[in-house]
DNA sequence: AGCTACCAAGCAAGCGCTTGGTTTGGCAAG
DNA sequence: CTTGCCAAACCAAGCGCTTGCTTGGTAGCT
């Protein structure tokens, strides 16, 4: 019964079949309206087994954004080493977070936006920290453009707009539509 | 003891406090989170008394985003009815829309993007129609300015992009600033 | 009298999580 | 090639608590 769609930078050892289920239950329930139960019965297990490997079920929540947030963190990285220009580098830049946020992570991606708070405040700091390493990557790319006059506006509001923009896109993108990469490239 | 600060197109009857009362707590708790005691204690009775005001707690979520769509749906036209040029028609809906998720009837438009899901299906129908009016505003204006070539993206995808870019201000715009609406205005 | 607004008490259901025991797969000693 | 063993993975049952909501009654205003 169990066979979620498996979630890019997740294994499917025993724990990472868990976690992208996981995944797929919290982003269309939200994390309080899934049960563990419901968790253990999409892989097929008891719901007292998943204490096994986690032991909350917030833990679950906060192991789903760690990898992401990993995951995502170095396709950014790529996407800056792989590009020449600065201006090269932040069309690369959207590209790779429009495809962390509609492609391959897509779940885990919406469950980290939607479902911050549910995280305890330690958690929220501590993934907070893995956050911000994220963010510096936009940040620096943005910067440079910034100081070689490519726009006039502030680079953290505009790395705000840009964040609203892309994270929207799961609400309304479906993936028939090829590459709107482009259109949003053009866009700044 | 109550007095949750007000929400703009909301009064101050023992429904209408409770209203209010509610919104704040599911814009920083979430709807799950956040208990019928935890509203009843916001605004000084007993959990049991709401059910005298509302049938059930989801009818209290529905009522604030009905009351917030109505609202904003009446500010909106107004912002088209008091501009000449389609241009400036744009402009006054971005203003509009921004006041609106930042400003005197914020917490519950966080509400009623963050929440959707909360409500059952018959109710997400019920808001969706209202949500449609709405939109069918933006929709209006912006076809209006794409057949007067103003821009050459799909109207469609244009609202998306501008419903990403101010839904998401909340999570970082603080009213210290002053009109950033000018910015956004640029932006276009 | 009748209506609105409320209280006091509590019920049934569902929740996260615990507990104690059982299966399974791998692996090395005999 | 068996045998003994261990840790990882899981089951079955249920505890204690919180939740949304119900019920039956009361105070005060018109």
């Amino acid at each position: 019964m169990p066979d979620t769609p498996a979630i890019h930078g997740i294994d499917n050892s025993p724990r990472g079949r868990l976690l992208s289920a996981a995944a797929h239950l919290f982003r269309d329930k939200g994390f309080d309206r899934t049960t563990v139960r419901d968790i253990a019965a999409a892989v097929g297990i008891q719901s007292g087994s998943i204490f096994h490997h986690f032991k909350s079920k917030e833990d679950i929540l906060f192991a789903v954004m760690e990898e992401v947030i990993r995951f995502n963190t170095e396709r950014l990285r790529q996407a800056v080493a792989d590009a020449d220009t600065p201006l090269e580098q932040l069309r690369n830049l959207v590209r790779a977070e429009l495809t962390a946020t509609v492609g391959d992570t897509r779940e885990a991606m919406v469950v980290m936006v939607a479902e911050w708070r549910c995280l305890s405040e330690p958690k929220q700091k501590e993934a907070l920290a893995l956050r911000e390493i994220y963010e510096q990557i936009w940040l620096d790319v943005l910067g440079r453009l910034h100081r070689a006059g490519a726009f006039h506006a502030d680079p953290f509001i505009m790395r705000r707009l840009l964040t609203g923009m892309i994270g929207w896109t799961p609400n309304w993108f479906s993936t028939n539509r090829r590459l709107s990469v482009e259109d949003l490239a053009d866009l700044i």
